[in-house]
DNA sequence: GAATGAACAGGTTGTTCATAA
DNA sequence: TTATGAACAACCTGTTCATTC
């Protein structure tokens, strides 16, 4: 009845979606933040690199930390509100815990991407 | 009527494709060689980094480079032949200056991609 | 307009099957 | 088994639309 059987990455280049992640927990680390915010921060620090995320990017980015139980949602009307709501987001109990485990695994996995860069330097451009 | 609209790219990394186009055009400088021995190269290459590209999207970018008008296919039924035939590829007549072109653009694709990634190490790991 | 969210569409990539010697 | 190729399925990502203030 319709299995669907997971795919495995070849290894070649880290997902958008990891990257935004890690982003987004170092964030979150430095003050709670919502939505648009982040994506106005991440625009500017990947402006020089021609890099500009879509908001449905981040949105997935962000939904999978909370799935992965790592943040939680805190929806907040602002006083004086002109808008019906944000959505900030922080910390589970053991969210920082689990993704201290993460951006380890990111950072090896970026040390791996960098090496593939610059052998691929070496070998196309010696 | 059903008009397909392009879709850009964001800017994020570069993509397999691209990536192993490249290194194709890089290993037809050096000799002429088929679509299986070619990926057994690449994967050689690959190896410490922990990238097995498959035989299909080896087969994809080569097919890119002959669109392109970069390479060529050449048949080859070899002498004592156990095989019916192998695919060479070489460059076509105006191949070799395409193929710096885009090997120009590339070198500057990777560099912004290195820029990025060291940005990333920057903010997540400073 | 600012903000969140979801649906949809297009493209890329990994797996599998087909064919041939 | 080696080699080429194509079909298919899963996934990722970008665009668009819906909704609320």
């Amino acid at each position: 009845m319709a299995e669907k059987q997971k795919r495995e990455s070849r290894g070649f280049m880290l997902k958008q979606r990891a990257f935004l992640k890690l982003y987004l927990i170092t964030l979150m680390e430095k003050k709670k933040a919502y939505g648009l915010q982040i994506l106005d921060t991440l625009t500017e620090t990947f402006k020089p690199f021609g890099y500009q995320p879509t908001h449905s990017a981040m949105y997935e980015a962000l939904y999978d930390l909370v799935e992965d139980g790592i943040l939680h949602r805190q929806e907040i009307v602002p006083p004086h509100d002109r808008f019906k709501k944000l959505v900030y987001y922080q910390f589970t109990d053991d969210g920082a815990d689990r993704a201290e485990i993460y951006k380890k695994q990111l950072k090896e996995e970026i040390d791996r991407c960098q090496g593939l860069l610059q052998q691929a330097l070496k070998d196309n451009f010696g």
